[in-house]
DNA sequence: ATCCTTCGTCGAACCGGTTCGATGACCGAG
DNA sequence: CTCGGTCATCGAACCGGTTCGACGAAGGAT
């Protein structure tokens, strides 16, 4: 069941028949039908890694994702999804890499292989060697989240600095006069993860602005660790009245170490971030928080690739989104006394 | 940078270099020495599309997923990630394809493009097209969650019935008289998804042989929907002091619905069911259930494949596992007035 | 009737690997 | 010295598509 044998029995060429298939060039309506027939009687599909071989292109992106071991947040597994879909979206498959920060088996087959098309980075770092890997390979990659020198490549983020910056500025409005930042674990900061660098960034920089007392804490992706961190915070700096999170896994122990402490939120404290839209609703109440757009980013990161793919020599491009902060009712004005 | 360019440079023709890296006829160390070398120089990697045209397997399996439209459970993310950390594992890549019930595109190109070696497809229903599409195409496969007639197939799954009876039969033991199951959406047990109906057969099978007062409901895959199902739960059937449930997703609203009632876990009421680990350890208090062992089941899928493809030929096998229940700490003795 | 286009189709080369049969060099045995 | 047998290597065919140049037939202009 090869292009041969679908030309032998509508007897004609094996030429005619790719030519009746891509409409490369013209093709009498007589020969497409009969051609057609055959196909639709035999279930003919052209063999994609023939096709990749002669066409010089795959049309498979790769998706380079933290390992399995590294559970994925929602926010990212939001970002999977709606890559693979918008992959789909333009008929393209999607190979998974699973990767660490260091260059694997996985990623190099991927990388020098010509298994893809272009490739889409997730959970990079600041100072990521696949970066440098994948630009010295000259693969058409786009990354969701940015570098230390942004000019260079293709990327979409989210605006964490600025987000936060936001939240902090919701909190000073409401009357709150010390502030704690709950951000992702110690490991990813010294690793250099952007996102947990640029809310500190922003954090310090919008508390100073402000004239707030900043805290700042590092938390594990667990439940446990955020329960054991909102007691620790309760303990270290009592006249805390906020928090603002960038850690999603954290929230069911904080809200759990909430209850424990018999504070009701936003009466007696109040609670804000960058949290995807989903686990903001499913707290109790509802969190106002930036909800991280994780669709409109992976459909924005597959774009980008496409038009890298199309036009290797263009420009770099990018995308730094700044969703608007969903004002829920996780947040209210400084508890007096 | 081509098989062709190391042949030349290092003096040989192009199948000795092919033979040096298979090793599948023997060469000489010093030829292979020099090839080698000219290979690290050049970081040469053999084209996968061309390897694949020519030895007529890709090295890459397909992984069919729900569309991101539908968001993954705990449990199902557990299979993607440990499936593709397994083939990983073996030096196999992983191709995503997002399909629903019936067949798209994606899953097309999949099947009949000879993209991939092997097919592995979660979340299916008890009579599912796309089996059906696989089989015809002769194409190896194994499901995660089997189909109505087992035997003809290759799949692995959890005893679903089976943990749900155990589940009843530890509450029997603490003395409760009426119990309810929380299943998920109607839409999927109206579809035939098989995880909802066995759940539901040995939920009735099991209270019946206890001398139980059964009760079932559906809930949608969302906290809102546990609230709402555990609230009416509450009003219809006043007398049930425990749960069994399957549906993750619920859990917070459950857990809010209880908080709201004022009622303690596990004192006032006990719950239990078939729960991610990690979800289970998360609520509070931990619960005590079975956790659904996504990892193992993801390698096993692949292994089964593995066998598959190694030997079309040989007897469909399955592997039905029956997790042993945890004892947390949400079920406790029925409570008395 | 002759020449020039245009249209539809064909054959061959090519993409980059793998694999099979053949060949030549070298060796030890007779 | 010749013969038989390894051993290492080579050339060619093949996998299944795409693409380029060429070619024959039909049609229009002169």
């Amino acid at each position: 069941m090869n292009i041969g044998e679908i030309a032998r029995r509508a007897g004609v060429s094996r030429s005619t028949v790719s030519y009746a298939l891509s409409g490369k060039r013209p093709v009498s309506a007589a020969t497409v039908q009969r051609i057609n027939d055959v196909i639709a009687e035999l279930g003919y599909r052209p063999n994609a890694s023939a096709r990749a071989l002669a066409e010089g292109r795959t049309r498979t992106l790769g998706l380079v994702v933290p390992p399995a071991s590294r559970r994925l947040t929602d926010v990212q597994l939001g970002f999977v999804g709606s890559v693979v879909d918008a992959a789909a979206a333009h008929d393209l498959d999607v190979l998974l890499s699973p990767s660490g920060g260091d260059h694997d088996r996985s990623f190099e087959r991927i990388v020098t292989g010509r298994r893809v098309d272009g490739v889409i980075l997730m959970e990079i770092l600041l100072a990521d060697p696949r970066v440098e890997r994948l630009s010295q390979a000259s693969l058409p990659f786009v990354t969701i989240g940015h570098v230390e020198h942004p000019g260079a490549s293709w990327w979409v983020d989210v605006d964490y600095g600025g987000l936060i910056t936001r939240c902090v500025h919701h909190l000073a409005d409401l009357g709150h006069e010390e502030v704690v930042l709950i951000n992702r674990s110690a490991e990813l900061v010294a690793a250099g993860y952007g996102p947990a660098l640029r809310s500190t960034t922003g954090f310090l920089e919008a508390t100073a602005a402000r004239g707030l007392r900043a805290r700042t804490v590092c938390c594990a992706d667990e439940a446990a660790a955020g329960l054991a961190c909102f007691e620790q915070i309760r303990a270290q700096w009592p006249a805390v009245t906020a928090a603002v999170t960038i850690n999603e896994a954290a929230l069911p122990g904080v809200q759990r170490a909430l209850h424990r402490a018999g504070l009701e939120v936003p009466r007696d404290f109040s609670l804000t971030g960058v949290i995807a839209e989903r686990l903001a609703e499913d707290f109790h109440p509802p969190l106002t928080a930036a909800d991280v757009p994780a669709t409109e980013l992976g459909r924005l990161a597959v774009d980008l690739l496409l038009a890298q793919i199309a036009d290797g020599g263009a420009e770099p491009r990018h995308a730094l989104l700044e969703p608007p902060i969903s004002l829920r009712s996780s947040t209210g004005a400084r508890p007096r006394g």
